[in-house]
DNA sequence: ATTATATTTCGACGTGTGGCGAAATGTAGG
DNA sequence: CCTACATTTCGCCACACGTCGAAATATAAT
């Protein structure tokens, strides 16, 4: 009983939402699941730690970049696989799903290295302009 | 998008699940449902709103009860079933399930007109003893 | 080793939410 | 009409949650 209320509480934030159907279509860098929410990085890390811990998504370390991605089936997940799946066919398309797929196409054609050195400069020229 | 994401928000509470699991087996007096719970009246009609608001939940009026169930099949509110389809096929029996049948059980051999009478003068009791 | 960079953790802030009691609303019976 | 009673609405409090920036951690590059 707890297990499908603490996932449906990890299903009861859009952000959250949006990155499970970004993920759908293959596992991001943290840096795209950034760029695609517009949100601070340390926002979307504990968004991801809370979509991780219950079993929503799944992370793996290559080099400087972590990645997600939605799990695996297996016969454990059952719970899991019927969550997603409910989102999946429950979600009907709207402007913000299709935003966020346009955006994401964008964002997979530039590199992470690419990505991460824009939002860096951005916010470095964001606070520039605030100290004037 | 928002209509799926007010639906996991209305069941990412265990007082708000027990209740949909509960009327699953037959509509209810908001009288059962509060000694079901073991909650203030109050905090109960806040739960029975927010589930009738997302659909998850309907209500009829007789006499001085209102009696809530869940919504019957139409084409209309399909992702209102599928929400209900994946809580019954994803909970997992536990103490707090078995509890609540059994309590539930107990609860349906009683009239709402002894239950009222019942929370009224216990807590009438509570407030005397409270002022001691 | 030191620096640069990607991500997470920590601390703080505003807002949202569950809980209660008291007051309001609606309905049945004297 | 007035009283009794079931339920809801309102006002309040404590606490959880989303968000950010700053500091910490981990990894690559110089």
């Amino acid at each position: 009983m707890d297990e499908i209320i603490n996932i449906a509480k990890a299903l009861s934030d859009s952000n959250r939402v949006r990155t499970v159907l970004a993920l759908s279509k293959g596992e991001l860098c943290v840096c795209r699941i950034i760029e695609l929410l517009g949100l601070a990085p340390s926002t979307v890390s504990k968004h991801m730690s809370v979509l991780k811990h219950v079993g929503l998504v799944k992370s793996r370390k290559e080099e400087k970049w972590i990645y997600y991605r939605l799990p695996d089936i297996t016969a454990q997940n059952a719970k899991i696989q019927g969550a997603l799946e409910w989102v999946f066919n429950s979600i009907s398309r709207d402007e913000k799903t299709d935003e966020d797929s346009e955006n994401l196409a964008r964002i997979l054609t530039q590199s992470p290295e690419a990505l991460c050195k824009k939002r860096v400069e951005k916010k470095a020229a964001a606070n520039k302009k605030r100290g004037t």
